[in-house]
DNA sequence: AAATTTTATTATGCATGCATAGTAAATTAT
DNA sequence: ATAATTTACTATGCATGCATAATAAAATTT
């Protein structure tokens, strides 16, 4: 949290996320590039099936991606050789992801720098403050999706 | 938080974390996007002293933009006619950005969207809760700069 | 003062977010 | 059964995050 926009009393929340978020996500790259991987493949990996494999569709939506980008960034797997686009059987116009050895093998690797922050962050900060933090997350985005926010309506240029 | 990667008896905290700023981006960017404008061109905006203008190298720092990212993103504000890049008087390699008069005017909607969003966030949330958020997100930003997490150090490959 | 190092900025490439547009297959409507 | 619509995916462009490299101007060293 060492930037901040404006001056204010308090830090703005979407301030704090920002900063929170970013610097998690910053960590994440870092520990994926000592494996030549980024974060948002070390996603992918954690959310394909490792005995089944995952349709592109269902995969998107379990990491938060949307159609588009997962598209490149199963392209980009299957060029590093992480990932096999296969025809669904049941569906001529689906795929399902299949992880190849060397994408089991990362997507071990990927799990570990999650649940391993996970831990850190859990043997560090109580229970209940942590659930209070997921509460007020859950919360926020609720409020966002509700549409109650309609911010700019009343401020045409 | 509508995805989820692999299953787990709780939510990651990553997860909440990247969900929920993604979120608030999605929003901030569809706010932006009515007047033609991004988020992180509105967070810019913001940081900029209207009056006296601010530094490129403060500029990063209090948007908690890379200077590497932060001159590309000038370079389009610039050409977009919402600031101006002028020579700093007193360092030659330096730079300071003014915003135009068109600038200033999408300052102000930036800083409107930014703080109603904060203020609905206030509304809907206690005092007592969003404080605690604001702590557990400070610990794991501080968790995380520790260098305490050398998440793969045991994990080569 | 000249040489070296640091700093401020820009340029560029990759990854990945979104949006838009296109293709082909499946589904629905008529 | 044929036509229209929807769905799954891909391609591509913009914005923006990072990293690396280049350039020019300070600041520091010798």
């Amino acid at each position: 949290m060492e930037f901040q926009y404006f001056k204010m009393k308090e830090k703005t929340i979407d301030y704090v996320l920002r900063a929170t978020w970013m610097g998690v996500q910053k960590m994440y790259n870092e520990e994926a590039s000592k494996k030549g991987s980024t974060m948002a493949t070390g996603f992918a990996l954690i959310s394909i099936d490792p005995e089944k494999g995952t349709s592109s569709t269902a995969l998107g939506p379990k990491m938060g991606m949307e159609a588009t980008s997962l598209s490149r960034t199963l392209k980009s797997m299957e060029e590093k050789g992480l990932i096999e686009r296969k025809p669904n059987p049941l569906d001529g116009r689906g795929v399902i992801i299949h992880l190849t050895p060397f994408g089991l093998e990362m997507r071990e690797f990927s799990k570990n720098v999650v649940l391993r922050f996970d831990e850190a962050v859990k043997e560090t900060i109580n229970m209940e403050d942590l659930e209070t933090f997921k509460t007020v997350a859950h919360t926020i985005l609720e409020l966002i999706n509700s549409k109650k926010i309609y911010i700019s309506e009343n401020n045409i240029l």
